[in-house]
DNA sequence: TTTTTTTACGCAATCGTTCCCGGTAACCTT
DNA sequence: AAGGTTACCGGGAACGATTGCGTAAAAAAA
């Protein structure tokens, strides 16, 4: 069963008018009498006449549909992050094409030219961890597809970028354990391709060394997917936990690294924050909950989402090429608790 | 800047034909020679063709893409169903357009509305704790639109639907606190007028009644907006404070009440499980890391997206109107953890 | 050789909408 | 009264792709 719809055509036949001046009285043209205008218009309404958008788009040569690329949904910062997008994308009139890389750049590829053959207008794109060649977006961006890189960006390519002040994000919160007392801080790291993880490596680093203690490579350990894999995590920490000198405290830089670290210490049986500190970086709002509650570096996800997608738009609606691209930083917010306290 | 794809005119011209051999050597016709076929895929490949989708979708009046209304996104629960969803309709070659009520009717509404004017060629629908009135989707449903309901689904419409079992959920739960020893177990509800409320409500009922337990309407406590305002939540659990046998036990009917929950026993200082038990609904998956950890019913919710839309594509791709409806019921799953335990 | 069949391709309509280009009145200006 | 404006409306091309139908040339059959 098919889902007919009225087209203008059929006003027109009904009201014995053309097409033309049936699409012009729609559109409130002034070469349409006042009469005509109110009989179509009346009509129309009693019908329910929808202008169908893929005829629009064809001629328009546009879909007002934009795409997003981000490795996961069911992830507390990115669906936050797509709620601000969808909140700015519904009010100018856009829907949102969304596609998950699972962490994967082979799916991100994939992603990338499925959204490009739907024809979209622009893409918003945090790209996944393993993602380190970027032709498949570089393609796109020179043929004119408008892209904006969110939270997790690249240095390669001119656009449009968003992300929040990793560095300072990691940088309290290192500089929060120190001045906790802490003596060995690990660094629970996301994958070395991630922009993220570099600025939060830096972050970590500054503050210990404004601090006078000693950089020591050995107490940081990445894990390429993030955290989605619990055994990547589970590897780090039991290699730090080889160390000579064990770190009492742990600084995770991803949700999911976070709390796979807290599922590894419920395990292992170690006490926080008696046996070991934990702060990390998370969105989740179930983590003033956790006995002890987690110290959290929270990144605003939802107005990072609404930046983006201004800026994407902005750029989509531009009439001549856009050609300074801004780099928008958000501040993060650290949130002291439990589990940074001795 | 407009990003300028290629098109059939584009290869036609450059290759001396016409747009319909083209066309038939693309979609591999038994009407063109194999010469021509080959010299019409080479060159296709080398300047990488894509169909325009928005051209097919007028021409065959059908989108590929299909709409989805959940309350929130940002809910474990409903972000796990889109990934069911998602992993389904890619497969098929279907988009989905994701839209989110917020519980709210009158956004529910207005989303409708706009996905029907984004011509979709299918619903999938879990309505807002708010939606008493189902015009809005009536309305589409007789126009022709497959709808396929999920979770939270209504009786007035025959559609596709499917749900979890829960009665069952609900009745394990609260014969696990029943046997657990627990005297006066209250049900933390979510909006009357959904139907997983009442079936939930049901269940609870029904093993009270199982096990002689007298059935005490004071001992239920609606809240309209499922948890996501936290005043709700609060005012419920103070009124069940209130009475002369404080409850000893409560079952969360939904992932945000029950974690309001928690929240508000921490701002009491409430203990659990030694001031109170606590089971919830929830499909978070770090329930099992707070502490004490939380005896869940915990939801198959992937599976539930996926079997969604495999009915409605089902629908959509049937060539003869579909008649028999099916109503598929899937199995819910108890972990018992701390916080039921005395 | 003539007729028939097959092969291989082009023309044009179609989907729903917009918009350029005309055209025809009625009205206004000298 | 003749020409110029203005108001109002219709025809038809275009967007990109598919497809029924027509047809020329080549191949096969007579």
């Amino acid at each position: 069963m098919k889902f007919e719809a009225v087209t203008i055509k059929d006003i027109a036949k009904a009201l014995g008018l053309s097409t033309s001046t049936v699409s012009r009285a729609l559109r409130d043209s002034y070469e349409i009498s006042p009469e005509t205008k109110k009989l179509v218009l009346e009509y129309a309404q009693n019908i329910n006449y929808r202008p169908n958008p893929i005829a629009l788009s064809l001629k328009e040569k546009r879909s007002r549909s934009i795409g997003i690329i981000v490795c996961e949904i069911a992830n507390s910062f990115f669906s936050q992050i797509i709620n601000g997008i969808e909140s700015i994308a519904y009010d100018k009139g856009y829907n949102v094409i969304i596609a998950q890389s699972h962490e994967s750049y082979e799916r991100e590829v994939i992603n990338v030219q499925y959204l490009a053959s739907r024809s979209i207008d622009g893409l918003l794109v945090s790209v996944s961890s393993e993602t380190k060649d970027l032709e498949h977006l570089k393609n796109l961006h020179e043929r004119g597809l408008p892209i904006v890189f969110f939270d997790r960006i690249v240095d390669e390519m001119t656009t449009h970028k968003v992300i929040v002040d990793n560095f300072k994000g990691a940088y309290d919160a290192t500089e929060h354990l120190i001045k906790s007392g802490y003596k060995y801080i690990a660094n629970l790291a996301g994958s070395e391709y991630l922009s993220i993880t570099k600025e939060r490596l830096n972050g970590y680093s500054q503050a210990l060394a404004d601090h006078g203690r000693a950089f020591d490579p050995h107490y940081i350990q990445h894990c390429l997917h993030g955290g989605m894999v619990y055994e990547e995590v589970e590897k780090a920490l039991d290699d730090l936990f080889k160390l000579e000198h064990k770190p009492d405290a742990i600084l995770g830089c991803a949700d999911k690294l976070t709390t796979n670290c807290l599922r590894y210490f419920k395990k292992k049986n170690i006490k926080v924050p008696d046996d070991i500190a934990l702060v990390g970086f998370s969105n989740l709002d179930l983590t003033d909950l956790l006995s002890p509650s987690l110290t959290v570096v929270r990144q605003p996800a939802f107005e990072m989402g609404q930046l983006s997608t201004e800026l994407l738009i902005q750029q989509i609606e531009s009439k001549r090429p856009v050609k300074d691209f801004e780099r928008r930083i958000l501040p993060p917010q650290l949130f002291t608790r439990e589990s940074t306290g001795l």
